[in-house]
DNA sequence: AGCCAGGCTCTCG
DNA sequence: CGAGAGCATGGC
């Protein structure tokens, strides 16, 4: 059972899906040469499928789950894999904006069809910010295997083991000293939990901040315990797709931004928020852009 | 050895 | 309010 999609706009699948083997292979969302392979979940029931391409600058893509599986599954692992592509980001009017800027055309035509992977749940977003607060993205990388291997929902989808990404209710009743275990910091270890419950109990309605402007969305998170603007800002960018928005709190941000528009010092984080908001709707497009390209242009530190 | 990593909370002045 | 300490660990 499988199914196409149609691709609008420049997509380069490879570059895009590359930050899910940086750091090594991630159990949840499995990228190698044969493809990517994840699960879905409908109704709670893990549901494994792959997703495999070909041709490079307007690929066609193809889905594909075991031929017993409901039709509504195959749907939403399609729906999945529009985020994890950003199939419905404005790419094409970021370039015609970009056209103008004498530090993001460059970078435009270098990295032709790269877009941001929108995270397919709030709540893996927001735990998986949780794992980068603070440290190096190689050890937030780390952290999170180890939880997503512990607590998540193992399925075989041709021969490999991926992982479904812990729900909720999972992590709601794990005690934070198991995740301390897992070398979580105590503080990340209840953030953590924290949120779980929160979302498990229906106080923190995260599939509602979808339909909230910005800032009643920063607002909503920022009263998480654990959850800061740099979270909420990351989610608005990563998680809802939103165009207009920035994390100028982002140490990487202001790196790149330093690199591009400082001479290499790094600025403060209302330079690089006026910055970007001359950028309106495509900041969000534009700082994916300025990190890959500090990255390609410092070979791959940063 | 000591400082830094894609922060956040809590406590003080 | 703004500043500063503390968090826990890996890498350089």
């Amino acid at each position: 059972m499988e199914a196409r999609l149609r691709v609008d706009g420049p997509l380069d699948v490879t570059r895009t899906l590359e930050r899910y083997r940086r750091w090594g292979p991630d159990r949840a969302t499995c990228v190698d040469a044969a493809g990517l392979r994840r699960v879905v979940r409908v109704d709670g029931r893990p549901h494994g499928y792959s997703v495999s391409w070909s041709g490079r600058a307007r690929p066609t893509l193809v889905v594909r789950m075991a031929p017993a599986r409901a039709g509504r599954a195959l749907d939403a692992a399609v729906a999945e894999v529009r985020r994890l592509c950003a199939l419905d980001l404005d790419v094409a009017g970021f370039y015609g904006a970009a056209a103008a800027d004498p530090v993001l055309r460059p970078l435009t035509e270098r990295l032709h069809g790269f877009r941001p992977t929108l995270t397919p749940s709030p709540f893996e977003m927001l735990v998986g910010s949780i794992c980068a607060q603070q440290v190096n993205l190689a050890w937030a990388f780390t952290t999170r295997a180890r939880l997503v291997r512990r607590f998540g929902t193992p399925v075989r989808v041709d021969g490999h083991t991926v992982y479904a990404f812990p729900e909720p209710a999972r992590l709601a009743r794990v005690r934070p000293a198991e995740l301390r275990r897992l070398q979580f910091t105590t503080r990340k270890a209840e953030y953590i939990v924290g949120l779980a419950r929160g979302i498990a109990d229906g106080a923190l309605p995260l599939d509602d901040l979808g339909r909230q402007d910005n800032d009643a969305v920063i607002d909503a998170l920022t009263q998480v315990r654990g959850l800061g603007r740099w979270t909420a800002e990351w989610f608005l960018a990563r998680g809802l797709g939103r165009g207009d928005v920035c994390p100028a709190g982002d140490l990487g941000v202001q790196k790149a931004f330093g690199h591009y528009y400082h001479r290499g010092r790094r600025p403060a984080e209302q330079a690089v928020r006026r910055r970007a908001r001359a950028w309106g709707p495509h900041q969000n497009l534009a700082v994916h852009y300025l990190l890959a390209g500090h990255r390609l242009d410092t070979a791959g530190g940063g």
